[in-house]
DNA sequence: TCAGAACCTCTTTTT
DNA sequence: GAGGTTCTGA
């Protein structure tokens, strides 16, 4: 350990030897901070005798959870049973074992994800007679998602706003919603935080014994945490205050979806006797990248001073090339990696290209198939949404609890059974009207008028199925059922008699398989709650798996955390990167030249700048201005080509 | 019940 | 301009 400590600047060792009460870390982009958090861990376990188990390492993403936990297990050449997780998979962990203590849910529960939520958010729209025109369901869903963020129920929703007519509508679809869920034993993403710090408010004893357990608290990325975050991780470090948090408030880049900056600007406040450790050496860029992006940095307001410097050398100047149209700028850029790719003998892994949004990528997908380059999209969709993987899904979370209505709604006519439209209504009349489940519906279906022979067969034969692979899922681990749930329900053959997207579609659903038996290789617990557990709180499975050679293209926000030697910000015109939306709001402009900041400080050695003179977007064609980001680095550090 | 036509929308995204 | 959703008519 001692001369794992020697390889730590004097501000990085003195974070990872800073152990008892709050700190502050600011670390500017590329300075360390993972290391510094790794070692750190491993320093309390090693030096400071801490058990494992008492501490609590919170992470942004799975990925970096895991390649944190892998990074410490082999500093310490050994396997540690801390806790090192994103806030979601650890408050599903906690609500796993305690969520029977909140009214209404049992402990096999399910995570509804998007998707899910859009669907339970329409049904309450036509119960209520909303129309979706004036109550669009995802402008519903985000009020509904940022007032949990603020920890509002949908009772104190009403107290507060009920007066607004408007408001008072958004309040009855919210608590509408809400009754949903739990009818289907489900909770949503911001329910698995919200409930959780219900959860410990009402239970003090609950809370007592995970603020006993956490001695020990670390959290990452601190300044992407939102209000509910932020009290979670208050109650849980309000006893012991060994709190660390890790953060960089230049590269706040998600208060679109709650983030509180003012969470890390206002943590001395919060914590007077904070001590604060600012690691401004950077170990990743050249000086004039640096030099850029403290440039651009530098025009925001309100942040915490911070400087970033390297020992690396000036480096090369960065490129800026203004292009014709966007397959001009297309062109320059493959070009370029052809040519350095050649030249300079460099792995197309080396290459990045980052964009504000996601449309930009088809023009160089292209010009990459026709050249016959490499290359890989990351973010996107994620494997789990996929129209087929739900399905399948959905057939698990059936056999796990029936009654979970969305479920049932969504297979009961996948692979086409010939139960339609006016049925599923009749079904869903009579469901309510008995006060019954869905299922249960099925299960009565004799006494249902209106519904056909043939339906009634279909419906019937329908509930033998689920009744056969309830059976099945009792002996057999989740793969199995899974394997069962293809073949039975005939799914996968329909899919592999259909056109070339549906044999993709097969394809994905037996990779569903390999998904379960690696996860039932990996984790003790291979029961189908787990899993089903695990995928919703997965990200993206592909990019496990897969390391394909090939230049990388992925928006700008998805760029947060990686390094490429070459990259290449295109798209760099007013309306575009800055958006539109932000022209008249300064937050936001802030928020978006926080994005180039986070962009620029992805490259190593070479920065590549470009912009289009003329752009399609929509389907139609404009003149574009130049960038105000371009003209805030200064022109002595940048070439025109 | 379903396929095709008309229609609408269009920033960023993790969990 | 493309992709997803809803509507309409057979």
């Amino acid at each position: 350990m001692e001369n794992l400590l020697d390889n730590l600047n004097k501000q990085q060792r003195e974070a990872v030897e800073h152990t008892e009460g709050p700190l502050l870390i600011l670390a500017g982009a590329g300075s360390g901070k993972t290391r510094v958090l790794t070692y750190r861990i491993a320093y309390l376990i090693n030096e400071k005798n801490v058990y494992p188990s008492n501490i609590l390492a919170i992470t942004f993403t799975n990925k970096a959870a895991k390649e944190m936990k892998e990074r410490v297990q082999s500093l310490l050449e050994g396997s540690y049973d801390m806790w090192v997780s994103t806030f979601h998979a650890a408050c599903a962990r906690i609500l796993r074992t305690q969520v029977e203590k909140l009214d209404g849910y049992k402990k096999n529960f399910i995570i509804f994800d998007t998707d899910d939520q859009v669907k339970v958010i329409k049904e309450c729209l036509k119960e209520l007679n909303y129309n979706e025109k004036n109550f669009p369901p995802k402008e519903m869903l985000s009020s509904i998602s940022k007032t949990k963020d603020q920890l509002m129920t949908p009772g104190r929703f009403m107290d507060r706003y009920g007066r607004d007519f408007r408001l008072k509508k958004v309040a009855d679809i919210y608590s509408l919603y809400q009754k949903k869920l739990m009818a289907n034993n489900a909770l949503d993403f911001d329910d698995i935080l919200f409930k959780t710090v219900e959860l410990f408010q009402n239970n003090p004893d609950v809370l007592q014994y995970y603020q006993n357990k956490f001695k020990y608290i670390m959290v990452d990325e601190y300044q992407d945490t939102n209000y509910c975050q932020y009290m979670l991780v208050n109650l849980l470090a309000k006893s012991h205050r060994n709190l660390c948090v890790v953060g960089d408030d230049d590269q706040c880049i998600y208060s679109w979806r709650g983030a509180d900056i003012g969470n890390i600007l206002n943590f001395e406040k919060d914590f007077p006797d904070a001590k604060v450790i600012k690691l401004e050496q950077n170990y990743r860029s050249t000086q004039t990248i640096l030099d850029a992006a403290n440039s651009v940095i530098d025009r925001n307001f309100g942040r915490k001073s911070k400087r970033l410097w390297t020992e690396n050398g000036e480096g090369k100047p960065i490129v800026y090339y203004k292009a014709m149209d966007e397959r001009d700028e297309g062109d320059f850029i493959i070009g370029e990696i052809d040519r350095l790719a050649f030249q300079e003998h460099r792995d197309l892994k080396s290459f990045a290209i980052l964009y504000r949004t996601n449309s930009q990528s088809r023009v160089i997908e292209e010009m990459c198939m026709a050249r016959g380059i490499p290359y890989k999209i990351v973010g996107g969709h994620r494997f789990y949404d996929r129209m087929e993987v739900k399905d399948v899904i959905a057939y698990l979370r059936a056999i796990q609890d029936p009654d979970g209505d969305l479920s049932i709604k969504r297979i009961i006519n996948v692979p086409k059974r010939g139960i339609g439209k006016a049925t599923l209504d009749l079904l869903e009349a009579y469901a309510r009207d008995t006060g019954n489940s869905l299922y249960e519906a099925l299960l009565f279906v004799d006494s249902i008028d209106g519904i056909g022979k043939k339906a009634k067969n279909s419906i019937k034969d329908f509930v033998r199925l689920i009744a056969e692979l309830m059976d099945v899922a009792e002996k057999e681990s989740a793969s199995a059922v899974i394997n069962e749930v293809i073949m039975r329900s005939g799914y996968l053959e329909v899919l592999e008699k259909g056109d070339d997207e549906d044999q993709e579609r097969g394809k994905n659903i037996k990779e569903l398989i390999s998904a379960a038996l690696e996860y039932e290789e990996k984790n003790e617990d291979s029961s189908l709650q787990g899993f089903l557990e695990n995928m919703a709180l997965m990200s993206d499975i592909d990019g496990l798996k897969e390391e394909r050679e090939g230049i990388t293209m992925m928006t700008l926000h998805s760029a947060k955390g990686l390094e490429f030697p070459v990259v290449f910000i295109c798209g760099l015109e007013e309306g575009l990167f800055p958006t539109q939306r932000a022209f008249f709001d300064e937050h936001q402009l802030e928020e978006e030249r926080r994005l180039m900041y986070v962009g620029v400080t992805r490259a190593r050695e070479k920065l590549y700048l470009s912009s289009a003179f003329e752009r399609t977007i929509y389907g139609s064609s404009s003149y574009t201005m130049e960038s105000r980001f371009l003209r805030e680095i200064p022109k002595d550090l940048m070439i025109k080509m």
